[in-house]
Parts: C-alpha cells; structure tokens; sequence
DNA sequence: ATGACGGTAGCATACCGA
C-alpha cells in the first residue's frame, strides 16, 4: 500500500503535474492540501479519469483539502469534531484497500504567523495552538479506537532544529515556537510514528523550500509534511521518500511530494 | 520589519503564505 501527500497550492494550477505524477506513481492514496477552490470548480473528471474516487472539503481561494483512492472512498469527518473552524483544513476518509479498512486524515495546519504589519496581534498563533489541540483529541480518539489511521499532510510545524536549514533565523517563528513542537510530539506519546524521521533519523528531509531567492537550488527548506501511522501500519512500515524531483517541474508548488509504502 | 514570488479574486490591487 502506497501513500502520498502533497501541498499542492491550488488542484486548478498544477491539474497536469499532479495528473503526471499519478499515472506514473500509481499511489493507493494521495492526500492535497491548498487545493484553493471550492466543489464547483474541482477537476473531479480527470482525477476520476486517471483511475481514483476523490472526496473534498472546499474553499474559494485559500486552504481546502482533499483525499484520493484507487479505491471506494466515505467520508467520516469534515473539519475536526467540536471545532467549529471557518477554513477547510481536515476530511478525514475511511477506504478499503485488500482486508483492511483505513482511516485516513488529509491536514492543513494552521500557519500561526501573525500579519507583518501588526506583531503584536496574536490571534493567528492562539487559533493555531486551538487548532492542534482539537487535531491532538481527535487523533487520541482515533487510536484508542484500533483504527487503521494515517495522518498526513501539511502540518506547518518545523519539529526540530535538524528539520531547517538555519534554526536560528527561526527562533520566534510561529513554524518553530516550543508550543507547537512540543503538540507535534505528543502524537508520538499517543502512539503514532513520525514515518520519515523513524527511517532516517538523521537526515534532514525537506518538503517545503520558499519560491524567494532561490531556495530550492541552494536547498534552504523545511520539513513541516508529515505522514503520521498508527502501530498497524507503523508496524508494516517498508519506506519513506520525499521527491525532489516533482519540485524541479515547471509551475512547480513551493511543497514537495512525501511518500510512504507500506506491506499489504 | 520587509520583500521576493506565486496563487486567487476580479480587473487594480489586496490578501495570503512559511
């Protein structure tokens, strides 16, 4: 069983890279975040097309999420239970793939950043803090229920020093603030595996490097995507690979794809 | 604190992102 998730920053923009990237990677499942649009204007005939059922939660122009399988797809949450929230930011899925039937999370944290023109205004930061805290409750719920869970996405939460380029340039930032690494963590504590970091505990894995002063070519990036597993698939871990490839392509987005396989 | 770069809305320029 293969997986993917990818930051698209808008379905509508990169139709073609993602259809590519489909037909030649032939995933079980992809997760997208920004997908920037609402139902109405969502490519569902060509994802159909390329072989997968695709559920969305939408929004005109900022955030929504989305989930693909080559396989029957029901929705079993929109947004996360008990939070009501005015950006599209998790569709939680369960599909069956073989004998086994999965619970699968497309994430779109937060950023927490507060306005360049107004730092003393708080609020985004506290709505991300809110926002973790309800994913955090959701995620315990969700394991202690035996679930078959993954939770992937774009998490906006540079976990530790080895996760940037340059730390230091980040004290502050609300990516790397202790209040949100130390919540990333505690899904660790809950009984999920960071996939990547349980592979190559050492190395850095990047999934994010800005559109600015050519970040990419000088590999100034981030690893804030994660693809999170419960011990049922944790257990059947084979891989986890970031491609670096698909960041390369023209009208490439600033995120990369991160992917993990799994044995049936 | 700010700009660079790119997307969207909607038609000029403002807002958002990490």
């Amino acid at each position: 069983m293969k997986i993917a998730t990818l930051n698209i920053n808008s379905v509508n923009a990169r139709l073609t890279n993602l259809i590519d990237w489909l037909v030649q990677n032939k995933p079980d499942i992809m997760l997208l975040q920004e997908i920037k649009t609402e139902f109405n204007n969502f490519p569902f005939f060509d994802i159909q097309a390329a072989g997968y059922d695709v559920k969305i939660l939408g929004q005109k122009s900022y955030n929504g999420v989305a989930v693909l399988s080559r396989f029957p797809l029901r929705i079993t949450t929109e947004n996360l239970p008990d939070f009501p929230d005015d950006n599209a930011r998790y569709l939680e899925c369960e599909t069956t793939i073989g004998k086994h039937t999965y619970t699968i999370a497309s994430i779109y944290l937060p950023n927490g950043n507060p306005p360049y023109n107004n730092p003393s205004d708080t609020s985004k930061f506290v709505y991300k803090l809110k926002w973790m805290d309800a994913f955090l409750k959701r995620a315990d719920y969700l394991i202690k229920q035996n679930k078959k869970v993954i939770l992937a996405g774009d998490f906006n939460v540079i976990m530790s020093n080895l996760d940037v380029y340059n730390p230091e340039l980040f004290a502050g930032n609300a990516l790397f603030r202790p209040e949100v690494q130390n919540r990333l963590r505690l899904l660790s504590r809950l009984g999920y595996c960071d996939t990547y970091r349980r592979l190559y505990p050492q190395t850095a894995g990047y999934t994010f490097w800005d559109y600015t002063g050519n970040a990419f070519q000088n590999d100034l990036g981030m690893r804030i995507d994660y693809i999170f597993t419960a011990p049922f698939l944790t257990d059947r871990l084979l891989d986890c690979t970031i491609d670096r490839d698909f960041r390369k392509r023209d009208k490439a987005s600033d995120h990369t794809i991160l992917i993990a396989e799994f044995k049936d």
